[in-house]
DNA sequence: TAGTGACATGTCAAGAGTGGAAGGTAGAAT
DNA sequence: ATTCTACCTTCCACTCTTGACATGTCACTA
């Protein structure tokens, strides 16, 4: 159910359409939980029903503004405080890691390789985005911060560990 | 289709059966990529019919070991080869740090502590692994001890960056 | 005025993943 | 002899996720 939380922490920074939602999908979000624009609409139909959000605008091209409600909030401080996050994280790229001893030596430092300019331009890409941001100082925009520190050196890791790594291949 | 290629991946290192395979995915692939019971059986069912795996003995308790065809190494290999990892990462514990501004700091500041402290447990839990094997030097073996260096930085990394993040918290 | 691109939503089929029920065998311990 | 535990597979109902299709508005510009 983690979609239908990452929407109501969405809204309760401010009101926002499914498709300004998707935009922060696609940014903001891309790397933390990614979502789709059907998966979105669906899931805020859903939420308004469910009374969590409401329909406070209306806007020109049949857009519509959605407002966390206070049961909304209260359910998001619930999932935070209430929860534990239970899913264990999935990555392709690990798995093939995992199995690179079928290819040879040549092909598995190859895509090691690879991983280290990925992560490098990762790496980068976030830079900027943490440069074009200006963070005023309150607990929302905090958050932000943290997270995006955390794949600032999130790919730096990943970047030292994949150049140990290819040096470990024979 | 990463179940698919996990399955093949530990295929190609020996013979299981879909109870062996099961363990690997609570032990080895854990943290990398979860599957549940359900789910392995009927991918194996899959596999078989499209003949990248065999059945090739049918032990006491209508245990059935399966083998990697030439057909299912190829697949495995074009896999590694020419594909290239999609699926953005996930991770439900991240998207909780993003929300965390709508607690009060002490709230906020309890939920990264205790971040700390899984990282640490998961820490310990691969360092204990990691001396409890011993790694032979083969190929597959060395990617697996790759995989497991991987963890240990990941929750090394994480530990200091929620370190870190405690004290950004105002 | 016709076309393009950003804005905006809705729906549907298919595939991936979860959780649990159900059933059965072999070996070891009480 | 019985029970317990580990072994082992199958099936089902459900939710989550993906990708594509369908539809329409508004602002700008060639």
């Amino acid at each position: 159910m983690s979609l239908r939380h990452a929407l109501l922490g969405l809204l309760s920074e401010r009101p926002a359409s499914g498709y300004d939602l998707l935009k922060s999908f696609d940014t903001s979000l891309a790397n933390v939980w990614p979502a789709t624009q059907s998966q979105i609409y669906t899931e805020l139909s859903k939420l308004a029903d469910a009374g969590l959000i409401s329909v406070t605008a209306e806007g020109p091209r049949g857009r519509k503004e959605y407002t966390l409600t206070d049961a909304g909030l209260a359910e998001l401080r619930h999932w935070l405080t209430e929860t534990k996050p239970q899913r264990n994280t999935r990555s392709e790229v690990l798995l093939r890691v995992f199995f690179l001893g079928v290819l040879t030596p040549e092909q598995a430092r190859g895509y090691l390789t690879e991983l280290i300019k990925l992560s490098e331009q990762a790496h980068e890409n976030l830079r900027h985005l943490d440069e074009s941001i200006d963070w005023d100082g309150d607990n929302l925009s905090v958050c932000g911060r943290i997270t995006l520190e955390y794949g600032l050196r999130f790919n730096a890791m990943r970047r030292e560990w994949a150049e140990w790594a290819v040096g470990q291949i024979r």
